[in-house]
DNA sequence: ATTAATTTTTAGATTAATCTAAAAGTTTAG
DNA sequence: CTAAACTTTTAGATTAATCTAAAAATTAAT
C-alpha cells in the first residue's frame, strides 16, 4: 500500500477540493496553478501523477475533480488544519490571524492517532477559530446553512457564524472594528450605489461597512 | 537572509550534534550515514553544503563539527522536539515510547511564536518524557549531572534520571516492570559474571536487571 | 615500510518538483 | 464559420536529494 501523499500531493488535493465548489465541478489547471502559486505546466504534470495514483478524474483539457479516495484525503488534511487552528487560538492565545500560516504546516503531521487524541482534547470542537467546520473523524462534515452578510436586505437580522476567507490584513480589520463570530447582526440600510450597508451589533451600535467586507462575512440562513 | 534550512538539512544538523559529544569532536561520514539511514556518498554531497553555509567545519576526510551557527540551530531543533514530546505525553496521554516518531515530525515546524508560546503553555518544562534536558529560547541546556545504572557499584543509592534512547521496546518493556523517572533506586547486588544487576525500588522490592538496561538507564550523581 | 583494509570522495544516474518556451486544443468574437 | 484569444499540454532544462560504482585517501597489519 505505499499509499502516503508527499506534501505536495497533499497541497494539490486540498487546492482541488477547495476549488471544487461541488464535487461534480471540475477544476482547471489554471486555477490550480493560481491557488498554489505555480506554473500551468507544473500543474498539467502533477495532475497525471494524481490521476494515475487514482485520487482524481482527470480527462486532457478538461480539468480534474476528486475521486473518492482523493476526497477522503483532502478532508483528512483539512480536519487537521482546522484543529490545529483551534488549538493555536483556544490553548496557545494566537489571534485568528496568525494561525493559517501554522496550520498550513501542522496539517502535514501524519498520525491519525495524533489528530483524534488532539481533536479529544479541544473538545471535539465542530468549527475552527474562523467559522469553517471541522470534518470528524470519517470525514463526515455538518455544515448549518448560512449566506452571505451582502446578500442580505434591509431589516433582516442573523448571527454572524464565519469568514469567507482567512487572509490576515480582513481578519485584523475585523478586530479592529470589534466584529467577531457569534455577535448578532442587524441591516439597518443597504446604499444601493455601492452596496455599502448600515448594521446594528450589540453594544456598538450602529456602523458602515463596505462591499469588499459584507462580501466576506457569514450569517446564520435562519435566525 | 535566505536562511531558512531544508528538512534534510535540518535533520544533518541534528544528528551531527548528537553524534558529536563534544563541540571539538569530529564526526565521520560513515557514522552520519549509518544515522540518518543513508549512504556516504550522500553524506559526502551534503556536508559540502552545509560547509557552503557556513553550518559546520569541514576538511576532506577529517571529518565536520558543527560551527556557532550549525550549533543554534540544532538546538532549536531539539528544543522543538522535546517540547513537542512534553505536550503529547502530558497533555494528550500518549506513552512515553509513542511520541518520538510524531516529534520527528513536528520539530521541523518552523515558527519561534509557537514554540515560545508552546513553551509557555507547558509551564516551561526542564526536560522531556525521557528525561532529556530541554533547552531554553535561547538554546542553553541546564544538565544535571548523572550516570548510568550500570556505573554504580552494590549499596549505592540514586534516582532515576533518565532514559539513554527512545527505542520504543526498551521503554515499554520499562513500564512493563514499572521502571520510570522519579524512582528512588538502590543497587542491592552486582553480578560480576555477566554484569547484571539486583536492585531495590520503592514498593516493587528487589527485582532482576540485565546489563542490556542498566546501561540505558540515568541516575543522578549525587543523591 | 609496504601492503591490505577501510573510509571518504568523485563521477555519473535517477526521481520529484519545478521552470520557460513552444506546440496543440478549446473558446469566444466577429 | 473562421480567426483571434485563451487554456492546456508537451518538450527540454534545472535543482535538491538520493543512489551505485569506481577512484582516491587514510588507517591498520604484517
Ligand atoms: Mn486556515
Ligand atoms: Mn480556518
Ligand atoms: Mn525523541
Ligand atoms: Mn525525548
Amino acid at each position: 500500500m505505499e499509499n502516503s501523499l508527499s506534501l505536495t500531493e497533499e497541497n494539490y488535493i486540498k487546492a482541488i477540493f477547495q476549488i471544487g465548489t461541488t464535487p461534480e465541478s471540475n477544476v482547471s489547471t489554471n486555477a490550480l496553478a493560481d491557488s498554489l502559486q505555480t506554473k500551468p505546466a507544473t500543474v498539467s504534470d502533477m495532475i497525471k501523477k494524481l490521476s494515475y495514483k487514482k485520487l482524481i478524474f482527470y480527462e486532457k483539457y478538461k480539468g480534474v475533480a476528486l475521486s473518492e479516495s482523493g476526497s477522503k484525503e483532502a478532508l483528512k488534511i483539512i480536519r487537521k488544519h482546522r484543529l490545529w487552528e483551534v488549538f493555536l487560538v483556544n490553548h496557545l492565545n494566537f489571534k485568528w490571524d496568525q494561525v493559517h500560516e501554522i496550520a498550513e504546516q501542522l496539517e502535514h503531521i501524519k498520525s491519525s492517532e495524533l489528530v483524534n487524541r488532539l481533536d479529544d482534547f479541544l473538545g471535539n470542537p465542530t468549527i475552527d477559530p474562523h467559522g469553517d467546520p471541522i470534518p470528524d473523524a470519517k470525514g463526515r462534515v455538518q455544515l448549518g446553512p448560512s449566506k452571505l452578510l451582502s446578500e442580505m436586505t434591509s431589516h433582516e437580522k442573523g448571527i454572524i457564524v464565519g469568514v469567507k476567507n482567512e487572509d490576515p490584513l480582513l481578519l485584523q480589520h475585523l478586530d479592529k472594528i470589534n466584529i467577531r463570530l457569534g455577535l448578532q447582526i442587524e441591516v439597518t440600510e443597504v446604499n444601493d450605489f455601492d452596496q455599502s450597508m448600515q448594521v446594528k451589533l450589540p453594544d456598538l451600535g450602529i456602523i458602515f461597512l463596505s462591499k469588499k467586507i459584507t462580501s466576506q462575512i457569514l450569517i446564520t440562513k435562519n435566525s
